[in-house]
DNA sequence: TCGATAGTTAGCGAAACAACTAACTATATG
DNA sequence: CATATAGTTAGTTGTTTCGCTAACTATCGA
């Protein structure tokens, strides 16, 4: 019961089914991506993914500097199902996904700068690096 | 999104997940045997079965002075496939399917009253009514 | 080796949420 | 009609959780 309501408490959250969603459809993603997808900062991303890494739906490979995290093996299928068809009406995952199409076009490095200016001028859009 | 979100939400609480993963195996259920289930104050139970209903995975019959609920038409299949799996081994969940049999066992006026003495006297275990 | 870069961990303030008691509504029964 | 009963609604309190900034860790490059 307590794996379950843990799984549950994961997904029950806007950020954190974002990614899950997004993650559906793009094998992996690492944190600098998620987080342009987000629009948060970086360490509350770090932490949303471990919570949905404790709960076993994600897992996560380093490389170099950059974390990348991807659908865990163990992610249960059926659920998976679920969501799936629960959002597959979803404007808004919808516009996540082109969101993330744009975010792969960028170059990664130039996707990591691209944040820390934002953070210290506050201007969420910066440079048309993203849109 | 939302919907899913709202979806997620209602089952990301250990008593509302409860009380789910009960009606899954009892068609219906009122409101003063689940409060037996879950041994907590029927205003909470109430605003529980609030939060259910308002993400349509639970609807209600009104009875006379009872009110039973039950899963609703609308619950997503898939959900409830993914629920039967991930609980298909929790002890909790067993626990509470043995606890519904004695509860259903009992008279629902003397179920009621017990409710209230217990209120009353906050003696969790009164009269041997359900134990 | 030193600076820059990508993430994580720690700590804090604000918002969301779950539990209770008290008060209210509606139905049954004397 | 008055009283009791089954649930809901309102209001309060304590805990959880989300987001941030600051500080730390680890990797890359000059």
């Amino acid at each position: 019961m307590q794996t379950t309501l843990n799984t549950a408490k994961a997904i029950a959250d806007l950020n954190r089914l974002r990614v899950v969603s997004v993650l559906m459809e793009h094998e992996e993603l690492c944190v600098c991506q998620i987080t342009a997808l987000l629009d948060l900062a970086t360490p509350t991303v770090s932490r949303h993914m471990n919570v949905l890494y404790t709960a076993r739906l994600v897992q996560s490979r380093k490389a170099g500097r950059w974390v990348y995290f991807r659908l865990s093996d163990s992610f249960p299928p059926v659920l998976r199902q679920w969501l799936t068809e629960a959002l597959a009406t979803s404007a808004e995952a919808a516009a996540d996904r082109a969101s993330v199409e744009q975010i792969l076009a960028c170059d990664r490095g130039e996707l990591c700068r691209c944040q820390r200016v934002r953070r210290r001028d506050s201007s969420p859009d910066p440079a048309g690096a993203i849109e």
